[in-house]
DNA sequence: GTTGCTGCAAAACATTTGCATGCAC
DNA sequence: GTGCATGCAAATGTTTTGCAGCAAC
């Protein structure tokens, strides 16, 4: 995902261009980790003074809905990260104390052992907890 | 775990025996599957009149302290269920609509091809979600 | 009697919603 | 001008905390 196609993807269902939507978009392409709102009105708070939570968390619901932005809950609080690419099945080893994330290609579900009888499944979620270099020095 | 058991971790911690204590964790046994605090609060409010969610979430958060519950965290809100073995690392499948479980022996942090470098691991998250048998037949 | 346990009330925190105004198209 | 977007304020839902009285030991 990038800024030009999410904006398409709010022009082909009708959504409107702001300036606040475009530098959250903006925000998520620079910064490439899992945000959480506060963190969002944090980077955008001195550029519109005015900026509160309703607009942001009404955006980042939009985006996530759209499929712009993937999510994920941490600590009790929702987290996004523009969506790594939509054709590549994945999951996050993720930086808890700076969103930053590195790729797993491996998913536990291929395994052909995996045995999930009596459950309908809808879903999963395997992620990796851990400090990145940067943040474990800065830390410790 | 078990009733017995947790409460012999009560007593050597130097925690009190109370009614309600004594009620949750045999909740806990019955139940066997991920219940959050208002589920709590249901189950017991008939027989508890006065109960709050204050004393349900400091013997949750107790319980959980001592190794007794385990936890997860699905659609913002912090579920417990009896630790299901201290000897054993697993995780679960995870009915979404009642809480039951079924265990996931694998565990896709013992794969040798897993890389992890740049990041200092601290925990991970496996998880399956679906609808048990039961739920599934009642809902559709 | 000491110490931990509980209820009450209030607060904290993340998130959502109603409504009137404002802006993109 | 129409309809979505935004700010304000208020509400929601879950969880936490201070404090005084109560119960377990």
């Amino acid at each position: 995902m990038n800024v030009e196609k999410a904006l398409e993807k709010l022009k082909e269902e009708g959504f409107k261009y702001t300036d606040k939507r475009m530098d959250m978009l903006q925000l998520f392409s620079d910064e490439s980790r899992y945000l959480a709102a506060k963190d969002v009105l944090e980077a955008l708070k001195d550029k519109y003074s005015g900026l509160s939570f309703d607009t942001i968390y009404r955006n980042l619901s939009l985006f996530s809905d759209l499929g712009i932005l993937e999510t994920t809950e941490l600590a009790g609080e929702k987290k996004f990260r523009f969506s790594c690419s939509t054709d590549h099945h994945h999951h996050h080893l993720i930086c808890l104390e700076c969103g930053k994330t590195k790729h797993i290609h491996q998913c536990p579900m291929d395994s052909s052992s995996m045995t999930t009888e009596g459950f309908k499944v809808v879903g999963h979620k395997f992620e990796i907890y851990g400090y990145c270099d940067k943040c474990e020095a800065q830390t410790f």
